[in-house]
DNA sequence: TGTTTTAGACAAGCCAGACTGTTTTTCGCG
DNA sequence: CGCGAAAAACAGTCTGGCTTGTCTAAAACA
């Protein structure tokens, strides 16, 4: 199977439990792991700023030293962190993609649900906090961007892979994609204020039927100038 | 003229410099609103968490005995910013909704470009700072949704009176807002990442489209369940 | 034994809020 | 009109708490 050189198999992040290994480095994997889910959570819970080095090793049940000896500095945590997150959600949401049935896939546009879903879990809360943060703190940027745009490249390609049918709109179809994308996640953003799951579900379910009709060609993507 | 309960008028700042007044009073005011200035710029340029009343400070131009004598804690002065941000900036955007012709309004859905560009200044910056605060920090979460809710009805109120002639459409009106909004802050929020102005413009030319074929009916917007 | 992992203490730095002192404005009252 | 006290605005210091990264030492493992 040919892969594109933005597949999601191509940044699996490294350092993390493997069946093969001798028992300490499988111990050692283990703990990183811990370290990073519970980063994860702190991030997702507290936000960047109070997610302190303390917090993390608290969270993880470890030791402070224990947890700076695999992570140096706050800043490789982060980095570990953002990587494993992106990762870990982009492979289910792939794999739940990959699980649909043809008529949901395309006709129900059930995909628009799962990405909804992959928006509430606590891996992108945490990518939500890192992205806000980058904009502000230099040094986080500069961790932060690079990655994001490769894994934007990523989530292109894979989802260019999981609706093929999709290909031949050309370039309507990452435009259709980028206009699903920014609607759901400006409706998570909105969602603790507008805090109403019944005119939610109907924007989403207007998104669906706006990408059907784009699909059928019914309506018609604008061209770049 | 009525006012409805939710208008703009019904919610502006207390305590911003007035012609009438002492000296006092005045140099006072004048004071606080250098302030607040000072804090948006902060926040947009540096984040919450480091939008400390030191650097508030500094960036305004004043001790920090002044200005804790303004804002006796952090709390307050945040708690005051709300307000200070989004009446600022509904205000202008409301003026400049108002000075559309018929057609630009109308025909050209030019309103979604102010949103947009209203979505890139500096309040709505400070803004997204102190809504993703709030998400995780208990004590701006108290003094943040509540707010939030309130100038959230505003804008729907507002909205509802600059663009009369969408109000026969029923509630496809409010939804559709709602998926404006939604779009426009979600490509905000991935401006950095896509950071490509050229495909944005086709996403939110065809965001344009959309409602031209709601208004018209030929989009259908779905009832709530 | 030698290396990896875990544990915990320490110094340096920063911030919020409390505190004291200083200057400017207001206003009552002769 | 003008003087003096009260109040408001402004200035800057201090302390306690928290965080980070470093460092030493012990424990677990190969």
């Amino acid at each position: 199977m040919p892969r594109s050189a933005a597949a999601l198999s191509t940044l699996a992040p490294q350092g993390l439990p493997r069946k093969d290994a001798g028992l300490q480095e499988r111990r050692s994997a283990e703990t990183r792991q811990v370290i990073l889910e519970a980063t994860i959570r702190c991030l997702a819970r507290h936000g960047y700023s109070k997610t302190t080095t303390t917090l993390v090793a608290s969270e993880a049940r470890a030791s402070r030293g224990a947890m700076l000896h695999h992570y140096p500095t706050r800043q490789a945590l982060i980095a570990a962190t953002i990587e494993y997150a992106f990762y870990k959600r982009m492979k289910t949401f792939i794999a739940t993609i990959r699980s649909l049935s043809e008529s949901d896939r395309i006709e129900r546009n059930k995909g628009i649900f799962l990405e909804l879903r992959s928006l509430q879990s606590e891996e992108y809360q945490a990518y939500l906090e890192l992205h806000v943060a980058a904009r502000t703190d230099p040094e986080l940027r500069d961790v932060f961007f690079p990655r994001a745009k490769r894994y934007d490249a990523v989530w292109r390609d894979e989802i260019a892979k999981a609706f093929p049918e999709w290909t031949e709109l050309g370039e309507a179809f990452p435009r259709a994609c980028e206009l699903t994308r920014a609607t759901l996640e400006g409706l998570m953003l909105n969602r603790d204020i507008w805090d109403d799951p019944a005119n939610e579900r109907v924007v989403v379910e207007l998104l669906s039927r706006i990408l059907t009709m784009i699909r059928e060609g019914r309506i018609e993507v604008p061209e770049a100038s």
